[in-house]
DNA sequence: CAAATAGTGTCTTTTAGACATTATTAA
DNA sequence: TTAATAATGTCTAAAAGACACTATTTG
């Protein structure tokens, strides 16, 4: 065993954020450095790919708890060569006393995942070699180092063939949510508004909605109604698919 | 550099082949083993992941021109370590005079793709290694070397999820075909029959396909019309999508 | 009562799905 | 003429999509 990081070989995470009408993308930048960059890490080589993409987001970004989902990997000669990266001169990467500034490497493959979370319910904590961790809008991703740009590109087409599939909402809405709450996050992600009518409808049929016998004020206008998730056909719908919006 | 390989890191491919009605998958059995294995290899440090994979496909079975899929990446820490399979003694999986038996490092991870093509018109040829190549039914595949079979699970569900997004047929049949053919393929593909009358109607107004003014003798039987690729109908169906079943 | 938002029903169009008869070919 | 296969149209049910009015809340 060399070390303990598995060398070569890397996982980058696109972490998306909802909150009101919005999706952000977490981005980082390292000291020293003018450029922005997915979190990223190495895998040790006792931990699974999915592990280490956990833990990578934990060490990185502070949050836990993550629905990763792995979309693509990437590899070529010459990805993590940009002029642009100021490495540190100790070893920003430097994950334990074996393993020296592995970016240096001859070829570098990513794999990566995406997730979609809260963003102003979850408090991130830069890594000890960031110099700050901040959430962006989709509009204002800028350059960012290596081919990042084009695998957070990658990450959101992903996204939305997810949510055309499958339900979303339990890591994202309150416990307790209204229809046009959800109704505002489907139309975030997809980035298309959806008639409310409609919606309502057919997430009403779909199934997955308890109806719960409570409104939530929301001050001088009529008061929605509140649901929750019905555990059972949110499962169901997970593993069976479940087509909203084509 | 090392070698001119990535460590740690190799490229498997899920080959489908599809003719008549009958799908099936392309596995190799390496000299001295009995378990067969999915055609795989490493990743020169000069070329992408889908170079190698392509460069893998035609070293291992002959095939090229392959249209490779990317779909999930594998990886823990003994993923690799299975006591079915024999290394060689001479160095089996060694790809060039710097590489030894590389199968045997701590850590291995596998970027898979899958592909589908038709398989009574290739010509497989095993690699310098392998014992035997040869075309599995999809109800015979034996116990695979690795996680292989949970490999070709997996591969076969993205196959089909791209089966429902996008067109296919241009890898897989004659230059002009007709409808039942490529109705079959359809059928064969998702694993079920579907209605001769509306899968016409489908995939007729759905643009894809040319109407020549041509048939096909089959024998006794009433001669059916043959159709192409409308190319451009076609090439905006793969970038757009085209649901035609759900 | 004004302003903001929630809730809901109907109509039309489109699509999906079930289903049976006639046409062609060659032995 | 028979056996095999191709081609095709209609009806019904379900789903998608357009669309507008009423209800509630508070200042």
């Amino acid at each position: 065993m060399e070390n303990n990081y598995v060398s070569h070989l890397s996982v980058d995470n696109v972490i998306f954020g909802y909150h009101g009408k919005e999706i952000r993308v977490l981005l980082l930048r390292l000291r020293n450095n003018t450029h922005w960059m997915l979190p990223g890490g190495f895998i040790k080589n006792t931990e699974s790919i999915l592990d280490a993409a956990k833990r990578v987001a934990q060490e990185r970004t502070g949050l836990t708890n993550l629905y990763l989902e792995q979309f693509k990997s990437y590899g070529n000669k010459n990805r993590t060569k940009d002029s642009n990266f100021i490495p540190l001169d100790n070893n920003p990467l430097q994950f334990d006393n074996n393993t020296s500034l592995r970016i240096n490497e001859s070829y570098f493959a990513s794999i990566s995942f995406y997730t979609l979370t809260e963003f102003s319910k979850v408090e991130i904590s830069k890594g000890e070699f960031d110099a700050e961790a901040k959430w962006f809008s989709l509009e204002e991703i800028p350059t960012l180092l290596f081919d990042h740009n084009q695998i957070l590109k990658d990450a959101l087409v992903a996204l939305r063939l997810h949510v055309n599939h499958f339900p979303i909402g339990k890591q994202l809405l309150e416990e307790k949510f209204t229809i046009p709450e959800i109704q505002a996050l489907y139309e975030t992600i997809l980035g298309k508004t959806l008639d409310r009518r409609n919606f309502s409808k057919k997430i009403i049929n779909s199934g997955i909605l308890n109806k719960l016998d409570e409104i939530k004020k929301i001050g001088a206008h009529r008061s929605p109604n509140l649901y929750n998730f019905n555990e059972e056909k949110y499962l169901e719908a997970l593993k069976n698919g479940l087509i909203l919006f084509v």
